[in-house]
Order: structure tokens, then C-alpha cells, then sequence
DNA sequence: GTGGTCTAGACCACT
DNA sequence: GTGGTCTAGACCACC
């Protein structure tokens, strides 16, 4: 997994996204068992109590489960996973829109360059 | 300014990228005088040879030039800060796309979600 | 404020349910400053990382809120307070059921004790 | 055996209060042979001596005997053993009230509470 | 001074 | 080995 930690926001939150995206995209599987707390901290370069925070935090969303000692699995609750993807869109969407409101675009004129997008 | 810098791709051309932007939405705008490379570095947390070279390009392209000992200008013709805002306008359309094709949307699911988006 | 820790629990969860004890019973009143998370600590002899995480879990239940520099209020919203007390209560009645179970004494025999408690 | 200790009251009384909790409860039945002295101690992690006293106030209750080499044996005697259910019982029912109390509750509150518990 | 976050390092219980 | 908790100590932003 590739790690994009910006400061000026608590890391663990940024953790807590980026491995949410991960099982919307895939590359955490609905059901998988998810690398060890101190795996994704290697991994992230973290702490691993910051990477404990941000899984306990996507537990608590009910997006993720402690099995004792087997590791955390991904939930197999799809709807819940559907609805974070549905989450996670809108707020593309929402910066999308920022985006081009901070080049000049109205709300139309990011419709309009979406819609015209297609034809080249 | 925010500098937003990550590694896999290369400071300088982050930096100018940055700075292109900066132009486009009125941070630095048409006609007035940039920061000094040794401001912007240490602004950025970079080495000034990087930030030179940014602004290099940028000059390059014509978005700035170099007046002597009075540091760098933006550049006055509007026309080609028009053509740079529809580059990066072109890129952000695209980089939306891409975001919500990670999330498994179509398209024509990305146009139907921001026109959605709307109606909230 | 007289903290009771036994181990076995995670601390942090019997310092928050104390401390919601004294909101409930006015130790800490309604809209009233908490003291701050190192006070706290100090006198509960723990670790203020310890407290701290009692007092976000305790925010996270909406019972207080921090206010910037100025440390953390107890929650105005009476409601809120109340339905913590009837909780609370929920739980006082069960302990009181299963003290008495764990002495032989059913259900009914729980509550011809409590009736005659008065007679005396 | 499970051991709570508190620190504001003394440490041989709650000992006491809790083997005799213990004698009613049937961790140690009618007749049984206690721990040793020592071996009780250090399952509470508490001095000797503090266990020695708790023993002899239990003793001296009548709800155990020293049979010389042998150790302690708890009573025989049922009607005393019932008795102290009596009393441990009064008390929990006494703590009751007052728990409630601290919550706001009345006596005839309390009562209620219990009553509703079952309908649940 | 306040809350909030992060790191480092330790301990424990355990499908 | 795993997750979970706790401590110690540090830094930051905000007034």
C-alpha cells in the first residue's frame, strides 16, 4: 500500500481514510484478514499506536473487526462497505468541485468540462 | 502558501506546479512580483537549488520572468494564464475521473453523481 | 473526587464511567469547567494520556466538549444527562439483581427484600 | 477468589467482609477447610498478618475454627452461615437504596426501577 | 496554561 | 505472534 501523509492533519485520521479506501478499492478484500497493527506501521513509517488508532477507529465504524489473536478482518458486510464507497465518492465529487472553483469554474462550467471531457 | 509535497515524483516539478497554480487562482497575480527563491524555499522546506529550478520552468514556459535584481515578475499576458487555467482545469477533470473509477464508477456514473450533487 | 480503580478493566473506561458518576450526580454540574486532563490525572494518579482518553471517549458520548483553551465544559444538554442517569440506573438495578442472585436470592426474593427494607 | 481491595477502609475488614462473602456464596462450603493463612495472603497480595486478622474476626464470629494442625475449617453450623446471608443481604439492599439515591432516585424510585427490570 | 497528537517502549492475555 | 492497554515524555496550536 502506498502511504500519503500530509501534516497539518493527525495522522491517524489520514491512516484511518487511506485504509478505508483501500477496502473500497480492493486492496483490502471484504472478509480479508488485514496486516498486522505493526506491519501497517512499518510499513506507514508510524508509530504503531498511531496505526492502532486509526484501526481501532475504523472498528469502531464497524468497517473492520479484532478477531484475538488471528488479526483484524475486513468486515463481509458489503452494504457497509457499498456505503463508504458511496461516502468516499461524494466527497471526490466535493473536492472536484473545489477544485475547479479555486481555477474560476463555476458549478455549470465543472459540469460542463466533465461532459466535454469525452470528446477528445 | 501551503506547499503539499509528496516523494514519488519529483520536488521541482511539484513546486512549479504549485506555483502555476498559485498564478491561476490570484496568489501571485498578473504582473506583481514573486518571492524570492530563498524566501520560497524556505517557505517549502526545500533547497533553493530545487525552488530555482521550479521557477525556471516556470520561466521557461512564460509564466515569469526575471527582471534583473528586482527578482521575478508574473507574467501579464492574461491569454497564457487563461491557457494555463484550462491545462490544470484539464487535469483536475481528469483526476476526478480517475478517483471515481478507483471507486468502481463508470463515466457516466462520475457525471450523474456530480449533477446530483446538486440537489443537497 | 474519589477514584476507585480496580485492574482487570481498562482504566480509562472506569475513569470515564466515574466521571460521568459525577456528572450524573453533580459532582461535575451541568455546563460547569471540567477540571483540566492533568489536574485530572494527577489526581486520579494516572497517566494524563490515560485521562485523556477517558475524557474523549466521554466527548465522544456528546457529555462534554472541549472548548479550545479553555478546557472542557460539561454538556448543557440536560437531556443528554438525563438519559445517562436512567442508564446508569439500568445498570445499578442489575448489579443489585445479581448481588442478591449470587447470595440465592431469585428475582421476587430480590424485591420482597427491597419492600421490606422500609418496615425496619 | 477474586479480591477488591479499596484503600479508605481497612484492608483486614474487607478481607473479612469478602471470605465471608465467600463462605455464603459457596466458594467455601459448609465445612470445607480453608486456605492457609499464607496462601490466602498471597493470593490477595496482602501481608500475612493482615490476613491473620481477618481470619480471627471471621473466627471469632463463629463462622470458622482453627482445628490445630490442620488449618481452618468453615462452621457447620447452617443457621449461622444463613444468618450472615441475612445480613450480607440487608446490606445489599442498603447499598441499593443508597446507589440509587446518589442518581436522584427515592425509595419508592428504587423500587419501581427493580419492578420494570423484568419486563425487559 | 489548555487540549490534541505522536513517539518510544513496555506489559498482558489470549483463538 | 496478535491486539489492547498503559506509561513517560515530547511537541504543537491556540489564547
Amino acid at each position: 500500500m502506498e502511504w500519503n501523509l500530509s501534516d497539518n492533519r493527525p495522522i491517524w485520521l489520514q491512516l484511518k481514510e487511506q485504509i478505508a479506501h483501500g477496502i473500497v478499492t480492493g486492496t483490502y478484500p471484504t472478509g480479508a484478514r488485514l496486516p498486522s497493527v505493526r506491519e501497517l506501521a512499518a510499513d506507514a513509517g508510524v508509530n504503531p499506536n498511531t496505526m492502532q488508532r486509526a484501526l481501532s477507529e475504523l472498528e469502531r465504524d464497524g468497517l473492520c473487526r479484532s478477531v484475538g489473536t488471528m488479526g483484524r478482518m475486513v468486515t463481509e458486510d458489503t452494504e457497509k462497505i457499498d456505503a463508504l464507497r458511496r461516502t468516499i465518492a461524494k466527497d471526490v465529487v466535493q473536492q472536484y468541485i473545489i477544485g475547479m472553483a479555486r481555477l474560476g469554474y463555476t458549478y455549470a462550467d465543472a459540469i460542463r468540462e466533465l461532459e466535454e471531457y469525452e470528446h477528445e
